[in-house]
DNA sequence: CCATCTTTGTGCACGCGTTCACAAAGACAT
DNA sequence: ATGTCTTTGTGAACGCGTGCACAAAGATGG
C-alpha cells in the first residue's frame, strides 16, 4: 500500500506545467462565455481580466498548447475554445459514478454543470439498501454490490466519493481495483491509492479554516493599529506538563 | 471596482508561507484523531504518513509556529492541537452566512463538519420569497432583503455563496458592502473584490476537467505503449479559416 | 511598398516551496 | 556522569511558477 499522495504527480505532463493545467478550464470558461455573445477574437489582456490572471502569465500558458494567437489581433475566441477542450480530453464524453447519495451526493447529481463540460453521470451508487431503486436526478441509485460491475460495464475511470470520511479509503479501493483511476474526494480524509491514480479533494473545512486564519490576522492588525500599545509579543502561552 | 484577484494575499502572513496554512488544516485533522484514540505523542514521521505529506516539510510548517517538538521523543499531540487551533483562529466562534439554499446550499447547510470547528451558521439566506420561513436544517431560512441586517447584527465576518453564477458577483458585492471581509465561493465564476477582501473558490468542474486531463494522458501514453508503430507528432489540427 | 501601431511569444530574473541531509538536542540506559 | 540512540530543527540547494520587459510578427493605413 503506497503512502497517501496528496495529489498532483508533479510530473510534468506532455510539457504542459500543472499550473498551466489546473487554469485552463478557468480560460475555456471565460472563452465559453465570449463564443456565446459571438465575440470573434479576444486579446491576451482582455481574457486575463476575464479570468481574473495575469496577462503574461495566461501568454505563457498558451505558448505551452501552441502558438494559437496572432500578433496584433489576439486569439480567434472558436478556435481556442476548441484547442483547450482537445487539451483537457472534453472532446470525448467521461462518465463517472458518484458514490455516496446523500445531502452532497444528490447535490452533486442534481448539479447541470456537470454534462456541460462533457461529464456524464453514469451511476448513482449508495450502500443504504432503502436508498436502491429510488430516483435521484433521474437516475435511480444503485447499491455498492453492483459497483464493480458498473464500472465495468460503462468503462468508468473517474469516480467521486461523496460517503462519509470513515467508508472513503475503502470505496476509494473498491473503485481503484474496478478500474477507476482518477477520483475527486469530497470526504475529509487522507486517500491511500497506488501510483498511476490521480486523487483531488475537495474540503470545505480546510477552506474555511485558511479563512479564518486570515480574518484572524486582519482582526489583529486592525487592533494593533487602533491600540498601538504594550504589544506583548510572541511569548507562547503556557507549555502543559 | 479592482481586477478580480484570485485570491491569495501573496503576502507572507505573519512570518508563515501560504502553503503551510493551506496545510495546517490538514496537521489539525491528524492530530484530532490521533487525540480522540488518546495518543500522548506523535513523531514527525508518523504525523506526516497520516497527514500524507513529506516529513521534512511537516517539521518546517511546525517551525514556522515555534519549537513545540521535544527531540528524540516528537510532538505532544494535545499541546499541538491547541497551537494550531489558536493559529488558524479556531479558538474563537466563527458566525458564517450561507447565501442561496438551493441544492449545494441545503447540503452545506446539513454539513456537521462546520460546528465541529468553530464555524457557526448564524444564517441563511434565499432570494426565492418561497423559500422565505422554511426550516432547512434546522434553521429559517430569510430573504435577501434581510441580508445587511443578518450580517450586521452577527457580526458575520466570512459568508459562502452557492448561488447560479448569475447572481454571484452581486451577492458578493451586497456581502462586502456589509461587512464581510473572506467569501467561499462555489459558483463557477470569478469574483471582483477589493482589497482586503479574500476569496476562495470551490469549483467542482474544475477538478473534473483537471482529472479528466491527466485521465486523458494516461490513456494515451498506454496506447501508445501498446501500438509503438507510426507516432504522428505534434502536428496541430486544421486550422479554421 | 513602407511606416506605424498593436499584440503576441518568450528570455530572464526573482522569489517561493520542497526536499535532502545533518548537527544539535534531548531521552534513556548503564 | 557518560554514551548511545532517536528525532527535531534548519541550512542549503534546487526546481517550479510568476511577472517584467522587449523583440519579432503581423495587421492596417497611406
Ligand atoms: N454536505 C456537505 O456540504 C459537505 C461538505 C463538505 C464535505 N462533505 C463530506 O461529504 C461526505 C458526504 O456528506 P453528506 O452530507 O452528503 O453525508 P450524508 O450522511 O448525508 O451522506 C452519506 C451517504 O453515503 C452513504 N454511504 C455510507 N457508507 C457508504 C459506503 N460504504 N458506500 C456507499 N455509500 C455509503 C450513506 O448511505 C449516505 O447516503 C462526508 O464525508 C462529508 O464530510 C459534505
Ligand atoms: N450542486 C452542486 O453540486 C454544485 C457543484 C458545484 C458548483 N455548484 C454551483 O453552486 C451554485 C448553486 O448550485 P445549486 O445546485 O444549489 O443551484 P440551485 O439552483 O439549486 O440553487 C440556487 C439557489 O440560489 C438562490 N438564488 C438565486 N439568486 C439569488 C440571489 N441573488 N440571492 C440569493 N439567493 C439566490 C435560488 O433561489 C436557489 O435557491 C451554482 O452556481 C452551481 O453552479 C453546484
Amino acid at each position: 500500500m503506497a503512502t497517501g499522495r496528496n495529489h498532483r504527480p508533479a510530473t510534468r505532463s506532455r510539457g504542459i506545467p500543472e499550473a498551466t493545467v489546473a487554469r485552463l478550464p478557468l480560460y475555456l470558461r471565460a472563452l465559453t462565455a465570449l463564443s456565446e455573445r459571438s465575440v470573434p477574437t479576444v486579446s491576451s489582456e482582455e481574457l486575463a481580466a476575464a479570468a481574473g490572471v495575469n496577462s503574461a502569465k495566461l501568454r505563457k500558458d498558451f505558448s505551452y498548447l501552441g502558438s494559437y494567437g496572432t500578433r496584433g489581433v489576439g486569439y480567434d475566441v472558436e478556435y481556442l475554445v476548441y484547442q483547450i477542450s482537445r487539451e483537457l480530453g472534453l472532446t470525448q464524453d467521461w462518465p463517472v459514478v458518484i458514490v455516496g447519495i446523500g445531502n452532497l451526493g444528490a447535490a452533486l447529481a442534481n448539479y447541470g454543470g456537470f454534462a456541460s463540460r462533457g461529464f456524464r453521470v453514469a451511476a448513482l451508487i449508495d450502500a443504504d439498501p432503502a436508498m436502491a431503486g429510488k430516483p435521484v436526478a433521474g437516475i435511480a441509485v444503485q447499491h455498492t454490490d453492483e459497483l464493480e460491475r458498473i464500472i465495468s460495464d460503462n468503462g468508468v475511470s473517474i469516480g467521486v466519493i461523496a460517503t462519509p470520511a470513515g467508508a472513503a479509503q475503502q470505496v476509494c479501493e473498491r473503485l481503484v481495483a474496478a478500474g477507476v483511476t482518477s477520483i475527486l474526494n469530497f470526504a475529509p480524509t487522507v486517500l491511500s491509492v497506488p501510483d498511476g491514480v490521480d486523487v483531488r479533494k475537495v474540503d470545505l473545512s480546510i477552506e474555511l479554516q485558511i479563512l479564518a486564519f486570515h480574518e484572524q490576522r486582519k482582526a489583529g492588525e486592525e487592533a494593533e493599529a487602533s491600540a498601538r500599545k504594550g504589544p506583548d509579543g510572541d511569548m507562547p502561552a503556557v507549555m502543559p506538563a
